[in-house]
DNA sequence: GTCTATAGTACGATAGAC
DNA sequence: GTCTATCGTACTATAGAC
């Protein structure tokens, strides 16, 4: 017999994800979070810094998968297709799209939830200018370039998330991708 | 005889900056930046929402000055100009070099001060692109318009920061501005 | 102006897993 | 034995309620 039970971790962030659909992220207590988990409030603190991070767990693991293909893209090639290749690749960490809804749903309810989601960002982009910076791009266009591809990525996620059934992520990236280039080519 | 000192904004927002430069924003506490300016931490929260808050009084002002600029732009003028425009029509608001860069310093020392910085700069992307939206661009080229503008903004504005004495904003606008239009052109 | 709830930290105790 | 996970308690400070 095992004294606790698997994956705290895990329990702890669908006790979070409902509670806060359910009452709101300020009406909710990490008390009453570790309660439903079937843990206490010192053990939520053990595994997540504050209150927030429940809800970015999978960050890190995205921001890697992001660089990575940039940083494994050959080295002719243009920055704007390796980031094309990266948005296209992160896209496809997003399988479950009735989740990611779920959560951005408690997450647009939030105005503390939206700081922490563009801080994540942030870190995205920064990384990102990184890996461009290694493959030999100058700043300032390296910082440009990554902030680009976030917001693109941004675009596209949320047309995917409010979209219909078979909206095709790569295919909504790409139509970003020429907007932009239509609006910096100028009138 | 005056009963109380006039400007306690003001001296709250002085005594902020210079605490959180000597000890760090984590270290110091309401009360003491209250004690220092001769006030109650009671009215501190009458004067700003929270600790973060009173080093982002000009926020809105802001906002106002760059989207005004872009609303008031003749409807002949191409989007990416009429946001060039405002750009540097929000450059010239930032006449105090070292109060910008002391400031800078102190939210670069702390992830709180940062998360609130990039929800600053959310909201005026988010109203950018309303504006840009009454000027007739369609979505999702508004969003990405607006961001665009930020992400150049921001890197004008670190470069003015961290430059030598006669950095002209506009030009470091123009600049960053043809670094983007070179990435997305492509190889 | 006073009072209070809750986030988050510090330190410590306990006890299963290996 | 060592390592690691949980839980207990006391505490400070923010922020909101009254």
């Amino acid at each position: 017999m095992v004294r606790w039970e698997p994956n705290p971790r895990g329990r702890l962030q669908e006790a979070a994800l409902a509670l806060y659909g359910e009452r709101g992220f300020e009406n909710t207590t990490v008390a009453e979070i570790a309660e439903r988990a079937g843990l206490t409030e010192r053990t939520f603190f053990r595994h997540f810094a504050d209150k927030r991070e429940v809800l970015f767990d999978g960050a890190d693991a995205f921001t890697e998968a992001f660089v990575g293909t940039v940083r494994n893209a050959p080295a002719d090639v243009a920055p704007i297709d390796a980031v094309t290749a990266a948005l296209e690749a992160a896209a496809a960490l997003l399988a479950d799209r009735k989740f990611a809804r779920q959560r951005q749903v408690v997450i647009a309810a939030s105005p503390e939830l939206q700081e922490r989601e563009l801080s994540k960002f942030a870190s995205l982009s920064t990384a990102l200018a990184d890996a461009l910076r290694q493959r030999g791009l100058a700043e300032p266009a390296a910082t440009l370039t990554a902030e680009l591809a976030i917001a693109v990525f941004r675009v596209a996620f949320e047309r995917w998330i409010e979209g219909s059934e078979d909206q095709d992520f790569p295919q909504l990236i790409r139509e970003s991708l020429d907007q932009l280039r239509a609006v910096t080519a100028g009138a």
